[in-house]
DNA sequence: TTAAGTGCAAATAGTTTGCCAGAGT
DNA sequence: ACTCTGGCAAACTATTTGCACTTAA
Protein backbone atom coordinates (compact mmCIF):
# COMPACT_ATOMS: atom_id res chain seq x y z
CA UNK A 1 0.00 0.00 0.00
CA UNK A 2 2.95 2.16 -0.28
CA UNK A 3 2.96 5.38 -2.76
CA UNK A 4 5.06 4.02 -5.76
CA UNK A 5 4.92 7.72 -7.16
CA UNK A 6 8.48 8.95 -8.10
CA UNK A 7 9.29 12.50 -7.00
CA UNK A 8 10.07 14.22 -9.78
CA UNK A 9 13.45 15.38 -9.54
CA UNK A 10 13.94 18.83 -8.81
CA UNK A 11 16.72 21.20 -10.43
CA UNK A 12 18.58 24.11 -9.76
CA UNK A 13 18.62 26.95 -12.37
CA UNK A 14 20.79 30.36 -12.67
CA UNK A 15 17.06 31.84 -13.53
CA UNK A 16 15.58 30.66 -10.37
CA UNK A 17 19.10 31.78 -8.61
CA UNK A 18 18.94 35.21 -9.91
CA UNK A 19 14.81 35.60 -9.39
CA UNK A 20 15.49 34.86 -5.67
CA UNK A 21 18.99 36.37 -5.41
CA UNK A 22 17.64 39.81 -6.40
CA UNK A 23 14.38 39.88 -4.84
CA UNK A 24 16.75 39.20 -1.35
CA UNK A 25 18.36 42.31 -2.14
CA UNK A 26 15.27 44.54 -2.48
CA UNK A 27 13.59 46.19 0.12
CA UNK A 28 11.17 47.20 -1.52
CA UNK A 29 8.16 44.29 -2.30
CA UNK A 30 8.24 44.99 -6.13
CA UNK A 31 5.96 43.40 -8.49
CA UNK A 32 6.62 40.77 -11.07
CA UNK A 33 7.00 43.51 -13.50
CA UNK A 34 9.64 45.30 -11.61
CA UNK A 35 11.57 42.46 -10.56
CA UNK A 36 11.11 40.89 -13.79
CA UNK A 37 13.48 44.34 -15.01
CA UNK A 38 15.83 43.96 -12.66
CA UNK A 39 16.76 39.95 -13.43
CA UNK A 40 16.85 41.08 -17.01
CA UNK A 41 19.75 43.15 -16.03
CA UNK A 42 21.87 40.30 -15.47
CA UNK A 43 20.05 37.85 -17.60
CA UNK A 44 18.65 39.92 -20.56
CA UNK A 45 16.87 36.78 -22.24
CA UNK A 46 14.53 35.92 -19.09
CA UNK A 47 11.04 36.21 -19.87
CA UNK A 48 8.01 37.28 -17.44
CA UNK A 49 6.48 34.04 -17.58
CA UNK A 50 9.75 32.34 -15.78
CA UNK A 51 9.57 34.86 -13.30
CA UNK A 52 5.89 33.72 -12.46
CA UNK A 53 6.57 30.49 -12.41
CA UNK A 54 9.65 30.61 -9.78
CA UNK A 55 7.81 33.72 -8.25
CA UNK A 56 5.68 31.03 -7.22
CA UNK A 57 7.64 27.71 -6.76
CA UNK A 58 9.76 30.46 -4.34
CA UNK A 59 6.99 30.91 -2.74
CA UNK A 60 5.74 27.26 -2.34
CA UNK A 61 9.04 26.17 -1.00
CA UNK A 62 8.29 28.43 1.69
CA UNK A 63 12.13 30.83 0.26
CA UNK A 64 8.93 34.21 -0.58
CA UNK A 65 5.83 35.66 0.70
CA UNK A 66 3.37 37.24 -1.53
CA UNK A 67 1.53 40.15 -0.49
CA UNK A 68 -1.79 40.65 -2.15
CA UNK A 69 -2.48 44.42 -3.15
CA UNK A 70 -5.69 43.67 -4.88
CA UNK A 71 -5.12 44.77 -8.26
CA UNK A 72 -1.42 42.75 -8.07
CA UNK A 73 1.00 40.44 -6.09
CA UNK A 74 3.73 42.17 -4.27
CA UNK A 75 7.04 39.91 -3.45
CA UNK A 76 8.75 39.45 -0.50
CA UNK A 77 11.82 37.31 0.19
CA UNK A 78 11.73 38.08 3.91
CA UNK A 79 9.48 35.02 5.27
CA UNK A 80 10.13 35.72 8.86
CA UNK A 81 6.93 36.73 10.29
CA UNK A 82 6.58 40.65 9.87
CA UNK A 83 3.53 42.56 8.81
CA UNK A 84 3.19 45.28 6.04
CA UNK A 85 1.68 48.60 5.50
CA UNK A 86 0.18 49.53 2.04
CA UNK A 87 -0.73 53.29 0.80
CA UNK A 88 -4.02 53.44 -0.73
CA UNK A 89 -2.05 56.16 -3.10
CA UNK A 90 0.80 55.01 -4.23
CA UNK A 91 0.44 51.21 -3.67
CA UNK A 92 3.57 50.35 -2.76
CA UNK A 93 4.11 48.24 0.40
CA UNK A 94 6.33 48.94 3.40
CA UNK A 95 7.46 46.74 6.42
CA UNK A 96 5.51 47.54 9.42
CA UNK A 97 6.57 46.92 12.98
CA UNK A 98 4.21 48.90 14.44
CA UNK A 99 5.16 49.11 18.00
CA UNK A 100 1.53 50.17 19.78
CA UNK A 101 -0.47 47.85 16.97
CA UNK A 102 1.83 44.60 17.97
CA UNK A 103 0.42 41.82 16.67
CA UNK A 104 0.78 37.89 17.77
CA UNK A 105 3.06 36.24 14.97
CA UNK A 106 2.11 33.57 12.75
CA UNK A 107 2.05 30.00 14.27
CA UNK A 108 5.29 28.47 13.19
CA UNK A 109 3.64 25.02 12.36
CA UNK A 110 0.56 24.38 10.93
CA UNK A 111 -2.19 25.17 13.84
CA UNK A 112 -5.52 23.43 14.07
CA UNK A 113 -8.46 25.76 14.99
CA UNK A 114 -12.11 25.01 15.09
CA UNK A 115 -11.99 22.74 12.57
CA UNK A 116 -9.21 24.77 10.42
CA UNK A 117 -5.79 23.99 9.64
CA UNK A 118 -3.93 27.23 9.93
CA UNK A 119 -0.78 27.41 8.24
CA UNK A 120 0.15 31.33 7.94
CA UNK A 121 -1.18 34.77 8.65
CA UNK A 122 -0.94 37.90 6.90
CA UNK A 123 -1.80 41.56 8.15
CA UNK A 124 -1.25 44.37 6.04
CA UNK A 125 -2.37 47.68 7.40
CA UNK A 126 -3.44 50.27 5.47
CA UNK A 127 -3.40 54.47 5.11
CA UNK A 128 -1.39 56.95 3.29
CA UNK A 129 2.83 56.67 3.68
CA UNK A 130 4.85 59.30 4.82
CA UNK A 131 5.41 60.76 1.07
CA UNK A 132 1.87 60.59 0.24
CA UNK A 133 1.50 62.01 3.66
CA UNK A 134 3.50 65.14 2.76
CA UNK A 135 1.75 65.94 -0.90
CA UNK A 136 -1.89 66.13 0.77
CA UNK B 1 -10.09 81.31 -0.48
CA UNK B 2 -12.77 78.86 0.10
CA UNK B 3 -13.11 75.80 -1.87
CA UNK B 4 -15.99 76.61 -4.31
CA UNK B 5 -16.32 73.60 -6.23
CA UNK B 6 -19.57 72.11 -6.11
CA UNK B 7 -19.47 68.50 -4.31
CA UNK B 8 -21.26 65.98 -6.94
CA UNK B 9 -24.74 64.97 -5.71
CA UNK B 10 -25.40 62.18 -4.59
CA UNK B 11 -28.56 59.62 -6.07
CA UNK B 12 -29.75 56.69 -4.91
CA UNK B 13 -30.66 54.12 -7.27
CA UNK B 14 -32.19 50.75 -6.86
CA UNK B 15 -29.45 48.97 -8.41
CA UNK B 16 -27.08 49.93 -5.30
CA UNK B 17 -29.59 49.62 -2.86
CA UNK B 18 -30.06 45.45 -4.27
CA UNK B 19 -26.58 45.08 -4.46
CA UNK B 20 -25.77 46.04 -1.12
CA UNK B 21 -29.25 44.28 0.65
CA UNK B 22 -28.09 40.89 -1.19
CA UNK B 23 -24.90 41.48 0.02
CA UNK B 24 -25.81 41.81 3.37
CA UNK B 25 -27.81 38.68 3.87
CA UNK B 26 -24.63 36.76 2.45
CA UNK B 27 -22.41 35.43 4.81
CA UNK B 28 -20.24 33.84 1.88
CA UNK B 29 -18.20 36.63 0.93
CA UNK B 30 -18.81 36.39 -2.39
CA UNK B 31 -17.05 37.48 -5.49
CA UNK B 32 -17.99 39.93 -8.06
CA UNK B 33 -19.66 37.42 -10.39
CA UNK B 34 -21.09 35.28 -7.31
CA UNK B 35 -23.29 38.55 -6.40
CA UNK B 36 -23.72 39.30 -9.77
CA UNK B 37 -25.77 36.39 -10.34
CA UNK B 38 -27.68 36.92 -6.94
CA UNK B 39 -28.21 40.67 -7.69
CA UNK B 40 -29.49 39.33 -11.57
CA UNK B 41 -32.54 37.61 -9.95
CA UNK B 42 -33.88 40.66 -8.22
CA UNK B 43 -32.70 42.59 -11.73
CA UNK B 44 -32.44 40.62 -14.26
CA UNK B 45 -30.95 43.47 -16.25
CA UNK B 46 -28.28 44.80 -13.93
CA UNK B 47 -24.98 44.47 -15.83
CA UNK B 48 -21.09 43.52 -14.05
CA UNK B 49 -20.27 46.64 -14.79
CA UNK B 50 -22.87 48.37 -12.68
CA UNK B 51 -21.65 45.64 -9.40
CA UNK B 52 -18.11 46.48 -9.76
CA UNK B 53 -18.95 50.14 -9.70
CA UNK B 54 -21.46 50.11 -6.59
CA UNK B 55 -18.96 47.30 -4.45
CA UNK B 56 -16.36 50.20 -5.03
CA UNK B 57 -18.53 52.81 -4.10
CA UNK B 58 -20.00 50.88 -1.04
CA UNK B 59 -16.51 49.99 -0.27
CA UNK B 60 -15.25 53.64 -0.08
CA UNK B 61 -18.15 54.78 1.82
CA UNK B 62 -17.20 52.44 4.21
CA UNK B 63 -20.73 50.08 3.63
CA UNK B 64 -18.55 47.01 1.95
CA UNK B 65 -15.10 45.87 2.97
CA UNK B 66 -12.91 44.35 0.22
CA UNK B 67 -10.84 40.81 0.96
CA UNK B 68 -7.57 40.29 -1.63
CA UNK B 69 -7.46 36.58 -2.70
CA UNK B 70 -4.63 37.03 -4.65
CA UNK B 71 -6.54 36.16 -7.96
CA UNK B 72 -9.75 37.95 -6.80
CA UNK B 73 -11.18 39.83 -4.31
CA UNK B 74 -14.18 38.50 -2.23
CA UNK B 75 -16.81 41.20 -0.52
CA UNK B 76 -18.46 41.50 2.72
CA UNK B 77 -20.93 43.71 3.83
CA UNK B 78 -19.77 43.31 7.92
CA UNK B 79 -17.69 45.95 7.84
CA UNK B 80 -17.08 45.76 11.92
CA UNK B 81 -13.36 44.56 12.68
CA UNK B 82 -13.45 40.92 12.53
CA UNK B 83 -10.30 38.57 10.68
CA UNK B 84 -10.85 36.12 8.00
CA UNK B 85 -9.81 33.04 6.83
CA UNK B 86 -8.88 32.38 3.10
CA UNK B 87 -8.38 27.95 2.20
CA UNK B 88 -5.47 27.73 0.01
CA UNK B 89 -7.39 24.71 -1.95
CA UNK B 90 -11.06 25.88 -2.08
CA UNK B 91 -10.13 29.59 -2.31
CA UNK B 92 -13.06 30.44 -0.13
CA UNK B 93 -13.16 33.08 2.74
CA UNK B 94 -14.03 32.00 5.88
CA UNK B 95 -14.85 34.59 9.42
CA UNK B 96 -12.76 33.92 11.74
CA UNK B 97 -12.19 34.54 15.45
CA UNK B 98 -9.33 32.26 16.16
CA UNK B 99 -9.29 32.91 20.30
CA UNK B 100 -5.72 31.64 20.81
CA UNK B 101 -4.54 34.19 17.85
CA UNK B 102 -6.48 36.95 18.78
CA UNK B 103 -5.59 40.17 16.61
CA UNK B 104 -5.35 43.57 18.00
CA UNK B 105 -8.32 45.22 16.41
CA UNK B 106 -7.87 47.70 13.87
CA UNK B 107 -7.68 51.27 15.50
CA UNK B 108 -11.22 53.33 14.95
CA UNK B 109 -9.76 56.34 13.82
CA UNK B 110 -6.93 57.10 11.88
CA UNK B 111 -3.98 56.84 14.02
CA UNK B 112 -0.20 57.90 12.78
CA UNK B 113 2.44 55.13 13.63
CA UNK B 114 5.80 56.42 12.51
CA UNK B 115 5.04 58.75 9.98
CA UNK B 116 2.56 56.42 8.38
CA UNK B 117 -1.62 57.64 8.68
CA UNK B 118 -3.12 54.19 9.54
CA UNK B 119 -6.58 53.99 8.67
CA UNK B 120 -7.53 50.30 8.64
CA UNK B 121 -5.58 46.65 8.76
CA UNK B 122 -6.89 43.34 7.91
CA UNK B 123 -5.60 40.01 8.36
CA UNK B 124 -6.02 36.93 6.60
CA UNK B 125 -5.21 33.51 7.69
CA UNK B 126 -4.18 30.82 5.39
CA UNK B 127 -4.63 27.00 5.27
CA UNK B 128 -7.29 24.57 4.79
CA UNK B 129 -10.74 24.61 5.55
CA UNK B 130 -12.62 21.62 7.76
CA UNK B 131 -14.56 20.84 3.84
CA UNK B 132 -10.66 20.48 1.85
CA UNK B 133 -8.87 18.69 5.40
CA UNK B 134 -11.47 16.25 5.24
CA UNK B 135 -10.87 15.25 1.28
CA UNK B 136 -7.27 15.19 1.64
C1' DT C 1 -34.47 69.71 -16.60
C1' DT C 2 -30.08 67.91 -15.79
C1' DA C 3 -26.39 65.43 -14.36
C1' DA C 4 -25.76 61.00 -11.71
C1' DG C 5 -26.21 56.36 -12.67
C1' DT C 6 -26.76 52.35 -15.83
C1' DG C 7 -26.20 48.79 -19.64
C1' DC C 8 -23.44 47.18 -22.94
C1' DA C 9 -19.41 45.90 -25.11
C1' DA C 10 -14.80 46.68 -25.93
C1' DA C 11 -10.50 47.51 -23.80
C1' DT C 12 -7.08 46.83 -20.23
C1' DA C 13 -3.82 44.48 -17.36
C1' DG C 14 -2.04 40.99 -14.47
C1' DT C 15 -1.17 36.33 -14.79
C1' DT C 16 -1.17 31.58 -16.75
C1' DT C 17 -0.23 28.13 -20.14
C1' DG C 18 1.04 25.19 -24.38
C1' DC C 19 4.64 24.00 -27.04
C1' DC C 20 9.11 23.01 -28.36
C1' DA C 21 13.96 24.04 -27.66
C1' DG C 22 17.60 24.12 -24.17
C1' DA C 23 20.04 22.83 -20.08
C1' DG C 24 21.06 20.26 -15.48
C1' DT C 25 22.22 15.84 -13.47
C1' DA D 1 19.88 10.18 -22.25
C1' DC D 2 16.16 11.71 -19.70
C1' DT D 3 13.22 15.09 -18.24
C1' DC D 4 13.03 19.37 -15.81
C1' DT D 5 13.06 24.20 -17.02
C1' DG D 6 12.79 28.28 -19.87
C1' DG D 7 11.52 31.49 -23.96
C1' DC D 8 7.92 33.03 -26.49
C1' DA D 9 3.52 34.27 -27.61
C1' DA D 10 -1.14 33.32 -27.29
C1' DA D 11 -4.80 32.61 -24.07
C1' DC D 12 -7.29 33.59 -19.98
C1' DT D 13 -9.77 36.16 -16.49
C1' DA D 14 -10.86 39.72 -13.32
C1' DT D 15 -11.74 44.35 -13.65
C1' DT D 16 -12.25 48.98 -15.81
C1' DT D 17 -13.95 52.28 -19.02
C1' DG D 18 -16.22 55.00 -22.99
C1' DC D 19 -20.46 56.14 -24.60
C1' DA D 20 -25.29 56.70 -25.39
C1' DC D 21 -29.45 56.02 -22.87
C1' DT D 22 -32.22 56.25 -18.26
C1' DT D 23 -33.78 57.93 -14.28
C1' DA D 24 -33.73 60.20 -9.66
C1' DA D 25 -34.35 64.58 -7.73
Amino acid sequence: MSDQREKAMQRRSKQREAIHEELSKLKTHPRSDELYAIVRRRLPNVSLGTVYRNLDRLQREGMAIEIYCGDFVRYDANVSPHDHFLCRTCRRVWDFEPGALRQEPAPSEPQDVGGFRVDGKYTVFTGLCPDCLRNL
